[in-house]
DNA sequence: TCTGGGGTCCTAGGACCC
DNA sequence: TCTGGGGTCCTAGGACCC
């Protein structure tokens, strides 16, 4: 049974031009958190050059000189507008894998005879009930869908199906841009000589186990038309949670650094709790300004929680000291997080003689309590005060579109007449 | 001046044990 | 002069994904 994998197209550029429909044809760019670098891009914003993932920066000329528009990322916005083309597709199968905010995997029907049809469907319904446009690849694995999927970008159907001889397209793809080739290998590959994922299916076996590992070996077979990598209906549990954010401006003193290790430990914890699980180890990290051209130089401790908790308090008060341990007076921060692993469930935590956390039935109906007002009106409605109330270090967001769809407050308004 | 955030998996090598 | 072999667990680093 074949796979078809839906992608939206420029996802978060697609969602802020649903609520502005006058950036449509227009070169559009989503920034990265604190408004650091691009993450996402309209297809006239490619074409002027701009690259994924270049700081803001750096393209601020060709950015001023077309006229580019610029938002900063709206994650609650894309969010929603994600659960929504999600809802619209699980309609299409019973068999589906939310794959990441913008892509899912579907299994097509046995009755289903043409695919191509199939596939156009799914893509105006999407577009119709939600205003994104998406590509759709289809084939006899989640690899060869995704390489169909690439294809599609590039046609005007914006549906592409490998059909029953998937290798007379792979002569026409990138190695780069196969799904499980990254950067490194798609370097050490070229150096090889080899450029297509046909070439790259041509190796021997043995070469691409001992290169490329066997996850290298997994795509290869996948590209052959095998079946390695199986779809994935119930989302897994998470093994670790983190929360880290670049700071809007240069950190200096000790009570400011722990006050957004407070805040991330934080979102971290509810991270943890919504999947209901417990933390048997925090991690902290703080990372300096690079010197020069240099990468962030990054101070990092770990500790084992005598037992696994997801009792906010008990996260903070640990992250905080550990905050304490890693600053280093005179040091310029710019960046902090937190790192939660070791997840157990909550049920199974196992409990420490010694040193019992005192998780007792009142914390966690006040860690459910919180969580649930925070669903309902919003993050951050309830909080605690270790993380801040004026948070002058928070991130810069200059240019953030409203949150149409999460906010009663920014709800959009039509007029007529 | 200005470079995101959040995940997963695999492997090699060291420590340790018998 | 002689100096095994095999197993497990943990960790750091490297690769990948969006």
């Amino acid at each position: 049974m074949p796979f078809a994998l839906v992608d939206c197209n420029n996802f978060y550029v697609s969602c802020e031009r649903v609520f502005n429909p006058g950036l449509e044809g227009k070169p559009t760019v989503v920034l990265s958190n604190n408004d650091g670098c691009i993450i996402a891009r309209s297809n006239e914003a490619k074409a002027l050059g701009i690259k994924m993932g270049e700081p803001f920066f750096r393209c601020r000329q060709i950015i001023e000189k077309h006229h580019v528009k610029v938002y900063s990322s709206n994650f609650s916005l894309y969010g929603d507008m994600s659960s929504r083309v999600m809802e619209t597709l699980g309609l299409f199968s019973p068999d589906m894998e939310i794959y990441s905010i913008d892509e899912a995997f579907l299994l097509l029907d046995e009755g289903i005879d043409n695919p191509v049809a199939w596939g156009k469907l799914v893509k105006s319904t999407v577009r119709k009930w939600t205003g994104i446009p998406v590509s759709i690849g289809i084939g006899p694995t989640k690899t060869l869908a995704k390489v169909a999927a690439h294809l599609a970008k590039t046609r005007p159907e914006g549906v592409v199906y490998t059909g029953d001889s998937p290798y007379t397209m792979l002569k026409d793809v990138d190695v780069a841009d196969v799904w499980g080739i990254g950067s490194r290998y798609a370097h050490k590959l070229r150096s090889m000589g080899i450029h297509t994922a046909l070439e790259l299916i041509n190796l021997p076996d043995d070469w691409v186990k001992r290169h490329m590992t066997s996850a290298g070996l997994r795509t290869v077979m996948e590209l052959k038309g095998i079946e390695c990598i199986q779809l994935e209906q119930v989302a897994g549990t998470r093994k670790s949670a983190m929360c880290s954010r670049s700071f809007g401006r240069e950190v200096r003193a000790l009570h400011e650094l722990q006050e957004a290790v407070a805040a991330y430990a934080s979102r971290a914890a509810e991270k943890v709790r919504a999947q209901g699980s417990a933390a048997s180890c925090i991690q902290v990290f703080l990372a300096r300004s690079p010197l020069k051209h240099g990468r962030y130089r990054v101070a990092i401790t770990s500790m084992d929680l005598p037992e696994a908790t997801s009792y906010t308090p008990e996260i903070i008060r640990a992250a905080k000291h550990m905050a304490g341990r890693l600053y280093r007076p005179g040091g310029v921060y710019k960046k902090a997080g937190v790192i939660l692993s070791g997840l157990v469930a909550r049920g199974e935590v196992q409990k420490n003689l010694v040193y019992p956390s005192g998780e007792t039935q009142d914390r966690q109906r006040l860690m459910e309590t919180m969580d649930e007002l925070n669903a309902r009106w919003g993050r951050g409605t309830i909080a605690f005060a270790a993380g801040g109330i004026e948070r002058p270090w928070k991130m810069r967001q200059a240019m953030r579109s409203p949150r149409f769809t999460t906010s009663w407050d920014n709800i959009p308004v039509a007029r007529v007449g």
